[in-house]
Order: structure tokens, then C-alpha cells, then sequence
RNA sequence: GGAGAGGUGCCGGAGUGGUCGAACGGGCUUGACUCGAAAUCAAGUGUACGGUUACCUGUACCGUGGGUUCGAAUCCCACCCUCUCCGCCA
């Protein structure tokens, strides 16, 4: 009747004091009296409305009896004409308030994990471990800009004139170094992690974008095309996520995993100012998604394995990196946990987000009707998780960065060697 | 984009106003038969929400959303999707 919502409904009304003790802990403050009192009413309502429409059926099948003998009908006629005014009224009233209840709903963001740190923001963010040194530089170190456009081959006066701010036109070796990546994070999950490359469109209409949790929230966030009510993906995550949308699969096909490599578009609203200068924030970049479809069991293994198969990407790139653990206030929206992956840039001096992996537990799934069929035969919501691995646009840019050379060129980590067709370094061409 | 056909349960496929949550067939589950299997026979086999939560029971759902009706899978309107033919096109 009511689309899925995202806490379990039957939760909060078992378990209010519960839920809103471990929302607190993400700074969320729910209106405990506001469910209470749209809860008794959609009780109230319902009840009545279910009984009228019960009453209703029955003399409606009656009537259909009487006919079929020839008898007279009127007396129940007159009987359930003074039903439906009443019924009507009802009907209206319950809508509303279902309607209310799942905007209600759909507002809530997920319950942390227990082992998520508390805090309240960025700061309050746990480093779990640290890979890689930071390499020492004897000479200068200039950003990716400087570099890209020294070498010709980054050009933000032509993005600038195609399509504005926040975006950018590579070229050769670097262009190539960008598919390069894209392509190398693809073989390396597929072939050594498991995961199924899918291919899928970058056009999703609203349903998918509520399924996972971008609608109604975040649409600011979202490009739109009003003429055709669809919206361009602001990750894989949205398409690759909803492939399971009201779907319900034997649990012995679990985990599913799948990688995709497409562009995202975000408009970034609320991010005027910040990273303006670069690639590091863009409405347009690519990103290799990592998705997996859990048994609610297994979803915290999955977490760790899936960090793992984000990192193991630059490990390989002998990128340095740390891993944090964000604590409740730094959270998404819909996770139950997460991780980032922060790489080294050494002309920040600091190491910035290019991957970030979240188990969202049955918050999704319930939103979406994704369900396997459990031992006993009976529909169970699944777990889902994602993660990048990586940001390629972001990983391009810790490339030139951390694998500068003095004279402005740029060495190739050696795994790309093959995908580059055997250049070992990028040079003014 | 134009013309036509169609969208029903896990699958195939009936159903054109009442007793249809939905015939029939297949599949699947359980039981019987069997040393076991096949074949056969019998029973069962949708989802969501609610009430009670042991059993049980109510409502809704036959592409989606509206409408007509005491009553709609069945009639009307709009939209979406699929298929065939034509046109166009990477």
C-alpha cells in the first residue's frame, strides 16, 4: 500500500526510546511526539476505514447473490449507499496520513552501528590505519594544475568556455592516463575480487533515486531533465543499487557483487567556494562503484572486505592513504557505517577523500523492496553496500601530484605501464 | 516519430461487471509408493499493511495513476513499458 520506508516502522513503535537514543548519537532529534500522535491516528483511521470497507464488500456480494436469484435488492442498496460518504471521507483521511507518515519516514536517516564512533563532526573521525610514506620531494611540489597545464594537457579555459566552472577537458597522455585508470580498476575487481562489471544507463527516474536515498532529501544535489522526469546519477550507486529494486532473489545467490564504471554528476550546491580550484571538485567525474547485495548476516564482513578491495587499488598505485572511521555526526544520510579512504596530496599537505565505503544495513533494501527469500521460504530484506574504488578523477590528480618529477613531468606507477602502451612518463608532447 | 498488438501469480496461459487472489498446465515444497530414483497419487505453494500475535482474521494489490459502479482483473480516461511493421539514426 505505502511504499517501503526506511527505519522499520515496527521498530520505532516497539522501540522509541531506543531508536531516538541512537539517532541523538548522529545529532538527529526525532519528534517522538509527532510519530506518536501520526501513528494513533493512522491506527484510528485505519481500523475504521478496513472495517467500513469490510462491511461494504459483504453487502456487495450479497447484492450480487440477490440478483443471481431474482430478488430484491433495495433494502441492501439503501444499506451501503450510507456507507460510502462515510467510507469515502475515510479513505481520504487514511491517504493523508499514510502520506504524512512516510515523509515522516523518508526524513529519518539511518541508525548507526554500534561500533561507529561518537562525535559530532569531521574531527571527531577515527584513523584506522595509515598506508604507504609520503614521498619526499628536494624541490618544490606544484598541484595537479600547475602541472597538468604546464604539460598542456589539462585545459580549464576550454571547459570553462564549453560548460562553465567545475569542469575539465584532458588531454593526451593525461586523457589517456584517466581512461587508463578507469580501466585498470575494472580488471583488478573483476578479476581478483569477484565482482560482475555492469554497464547502465546514467539517466534514472525518481523512483530509483528514492529507492536509494538521494529523493526527496537531496534533489538540490541532482541534475534534472524536467522534459523526460529523469535525473543524470550522481554515482553508479543509484542504478547499480536498484537493480534489485522490488525484486526478491534466493538467498543462496547472495552476495552479489558488482562494479561499474561511469560518470557522475553532481551540482554541488551546497559546495560554492570550497576546491574550486582543479579537478578535486567537479560536476563531472568518473568513478569505479563497487555494489554488493549481503545476507543481513554477512553485510559487516562484506564492509571489510570491500574496504580492502578499495584499497588494494592504491596499494597497487603506491598511492599513500589512511583509512578513517567516520564517526555518527559525519555520517551519510543512509549509512549504518562508514569508511573513507584518504589519499596524499602533497600539494595540499593533507590527505583528502577518494573512496568512501558504507554499509547501509536494510535501509535501502527497505526502501526498495529488495528482499531475498530466507531458509524458512519467507521474504527478508537484504543488506546493501557500496563503495568507490576508486574516484578516478581524484585519482588522476594524486597520480601527477605524488608522482611528479622536477622538470614538470610525470612518472607512471608501474601497474599502468600496459594500459599506458608501455610509456613510463607523461612529457610535454 | 507513425500504424497495429499486448501488459494477469515463479513460468506458460484462461478470465470482458458479482461467488476471482484469480481456472488450467508446468515448476517448486511436503507426504505416500520405492532399497533409491523415475513415473504415479495426495496436499500445499503470492506480496504488502493492519488487528491478534497461538491459532486466526481484515484490507489492498491482475503495468502505473485517476474515473464510472452497490460491486472492476474485467468498462472509461491518461500515462509507462514490451512486441511487430514503417520512418529515422550512433
Amino acid at each position: 500500500m505505502e511504499d517501503g520506508l526506511m527505519l522499520d516502522i515496527q521498530q520505532l513503535r516497539n522501540n522509541l526510546p531506543e531508536v531516538q537514543k541512537r539517532l541523538a548519537f548522529r545529532g538527529y532529534t526525532l519528534d517522538v511526539l509527532a510519530f506518536e500522535k501520526l501513528d494513533s491516528s493512522r491506527r484510528r483511521v485505519q481500523l475504521e476505514t478496513e472495517e467500513l470497507q469490510a462491511k461494504r464488500n459483504a453487502l456487495a456480494r450479497q447484492i450480487g447473490q440477490l440478483k443471481a436469484k431474482g430478488e430484491d435488492v433495495s433494502y441492501s442498496m439503501a444499506e451501503v449507499g450510507g456507507l460510502a460518504e462515510r467510507l469515502d471521507a475515510l479513505e481520504i483521511e487514511l491517504k493523508d496520513i499514510q502520506k504524512q507518515m512516510q515523509d515522516f519516514m523518508l526524513t529519518v536517516p539511518n541508525l548507526p552501528h554500534e561500533s561507529v564512533p561518537a562525535g559530532c563532526s569531521e574531527a571527531d573521525n577515527i584513523e584506522i590505519r595509515r598506508v604507504g610514506e609520503p614521498r619526499i620531494f628536494e624541490f618544490a611540489v606544484q598541484d595537479h594544475v600547475f602541472l597538468g597545464e604546464g604539460l598542456s594537457q589539462i585545459d580549464f579555459a576550454s571547459s570553462a568556455k564549453l560548460s562553465g566552472s567545475r569542469f575539465v577537458v584532458l588531454k593526451s597522455q593525461i586523457a589517456k592516463l584517466h581512461r587508463a585508470l578507469a580501466q585498470f580498476m575494472l580488471d583488478i575487481h573483476t578479476a581478483e575480487h569477484g565482482y560482475t562489471e555492469l554497464y547502465v544507463p546514467y539517466l534514472v527516474n525518481s523512483d530509483s533515486m528514492r529507492g536509494t536515498g538521494q529523493l526527496p532529501k537531496f534533489a538540490e544535489d541532482l541534475f534534472f531533465a524536467p522534459e523526460d522526469n529523469l535525473y543524470l546519477i550522481p554515482t553508479a550507486e543509484v542504478p547499480v543499487t536498484n537493480m534489485l529494486r522490488d525484486e526478491i532473489i534466493p538467498q543462496d545467490l547472495l552476495p552479489l557483487k558488482y562494479v561499474a564504471h561511469t560518470p557522475c554528476f553532481r551540482r554541488e550546491a551546497g559546495a560554492a567556494g570550497r576546491d574550486t580550484r582543479g579537478m578535486i571538485r567537479q560536476h563531472q567525474f568518473d568513478k569505479v562503484e563497487l555494489v554488493q547485495f549481503v545476507h543481513p548476516e554477512q553485510s559487516y564482513e562484506a564492509l571489510e572486505e570491500l574496504l580492502k578491495n578499495a584499497e588494494s587499488i592504491l596499494q597497487r598505485l603506491e598511492l599513500p592513504y589512511r583509512v578513517m572511521a567516520l564517526c555518527t555526526g559525519d555520517m551519510g544520510f543512509s549509512a549504518a557505517k562508514t569508511y573513507d579512504i584518504e589519499v596524499w596530496l602533497p600539494a595540499q599537505g593533507a590527505y583528502r577523500e577518494i573512496s568512501s565505503c558504507s554499509n547501509f544495513e536494510s535501509f535501502q533494501a527497505r526502501r526498495m523492496q529488495a528482499r531475498l527469500r530466507n531458509s524458512r521460504g519467507k521474504p527478508e530484506l537484504l543488506h546493501t553496500l557500496n563503495g568507490s574504488a576508486l574516484a578516478v578523477g581524484r585519482t588522476l590528480v594524486a597520480i601527477l601530484e605524488n608522482y611528479q618529477n622536477e622538470d614538470g613531468s610525470i612518472s607512471i606507477p608501474a601497474v599502468l605501464y600496459r594500459y599506458m602502451g608501455g610509456l613510463k612518463k607523461i612529457t610535454q608532447v
